[in-house]
DNA sequence: CCATTTAATCTGTAATACATAATTATGAAT
DNA sequence: ATTCATAATTATGTATTACAGATTAAATGG
């Protein structure tokens, strides 16, 4: 038999396509999810749709509003200046619990994939750039061994990603992180979980300082066009940002 | 009209009753959810019944295992010794941002609902004197000004609330606890944000401690019945646990 | 008495129907 | 023509029903 069996549902799939369409901003948040016309797109009724909008409620990518319809999550600036306290605490402890634990094969494993943040970077590759910075991080969340940490950790960097574009054009900020990821790896081959610790904490903090003077720069407007920053997308920044 | 307006749907009305049965322990975790059966009790079809369990499930207080039927959640002693740690991780940050922030409108309401569980305690009303308990910690956490630390502490806290008998049966718990809050209550007045971290961070810790110790007590039975320890419900313990 | 097959039960999925809220279009009055 | 009220349309939320596939229980034969 060559034809692939069905194990994953109807709704599941729309749910990855829909995944999809989000985080590569053909959906952008605040935009409106059109049921019936997703639903005729599909060639499906609405039930299987509705039924994948609840997962991604679940997973915090899409606000159903009441009466109102589904809209893909909009994190105003408010919200990011709660959130990445937050993740900075949780992914602090993260790294603290990591380097304690650390044994030569995740090291190993973690070199390997700081290798291959480090090889996209220097390629320009900005897309998988930001898929194994992001692995890198998730590695750690694992490491910490702690279940209960690594899945509130997990759930919380989620939102992040959805700005996920607006997080590549940060200008400069990619030699700053870099170097940022560098010191954590030090940091966790000399087993310093203190160390780990804080430089993970202000990693997170300097991302959302860089954010904010972003979106200072293009208005004050969370989602505006930011057409106007790309020329300045190669473009040098203080590395403390 | 006399009537009540049916502002909420059939399935919330149905996530309601579950939630107050497994809260009620009349459902305990790890008992299997019967659709069916459920379904009949209460005249309807699966349809909302299954809406609700979908519902109790995002609250975590419920656990789909795929095409084994739903559960009530258990949490096995691995879970809360890692869920413990981040709990007073986020509730020790909560307690700092609380103080810092504290306004002489918060203080008095924080004294009034320290109050209220002083006197249940004293009273031995021990169900309000959990709900007291609960709701004060509650307030700590939305006094800490971040709504999304206090949507991750909420989220996880309610995971504590579904061993709220086994802990309400911790001997001489009551007594160390309140003392505990006593000294939060202090820090607060003081502002003295690093006391109101500290103290909450291990007063979860020695929640957990105690909670450990009545599992081993009660011969490493998560669920094991607990009558064992009834005669002892007056009992003291040393404070330090 | 155990193994294997068959029957019954339960879970998961999705199409459909309907009620109600929200939006847009229509029309009357000033 | 503009504004307000009302009517038509559209979208959302809810729930019944039906069916397919998996799991568990029962039955049959070795």
């Amino acid at each position: 038999m060559t034809g692939k069996i069905k194990s994953v549902a109807l709704y599941q799939e729309v749910a990855e396509r829909l995944r999809q369409r989000i985080y590569s901003q053909f959906l952008k948040p605040g935009d409106w999810v059109d049921e019936l016309a997703l639903a005729q797109e599909f060639g499906i009724s609405r039930t299987p749709l509705r039924e994948a909008l609840k997962v991604l409620h679940t997973e915090g990518l899409v606000t159903l509003k009441p009466r109102r319809g589904c809209y893909v999550t909009e994190l105003s600036a408010e919200d990011l200046d709660s959130l990445y306290p937050v993740m900075a605490l949780l992914e602090g402890r993260c790294a603290f619990e990591a380097a304690r634990r650390m044994t030569a094969t995740n090291l190993k494993l973690l070199d390997e994939m700081h290798a291959r943040v480090e090889k996209f970077a220097a390629a320009n590759d900005i897309d998988r750039y930001y898929e194994s910075n992001y692995a890198f991080h998730g590695a750690v969340e694992e490491m910490a061994g702690n279940p209960w940490l690594t899945r509130t950790a997990t759930d919380l960097r989620r939102f992040l990603k959805l700005y996920r574009r607006r997080q590549l054009q940060l200008p400069g900020r990619v030699v700053s992180s870099l170097n940022e990821h560098r010191l954590m790896m030090k940091a966790f081959h000399d087993k310093n979980a203190k160390a780990a610790e804080k430089i993970t904490h202000d990693h997170l903090l300097n991302h959302q300082a860089a954010l904010t003077q972003l979106e200072a720069a293009s208005g004050a407007q969370p989602n505006a066009p930011q057409a106007a920053l790309k020329s300045d997308s190669k473009g040098r920044m203080k590395a403390t940002v």
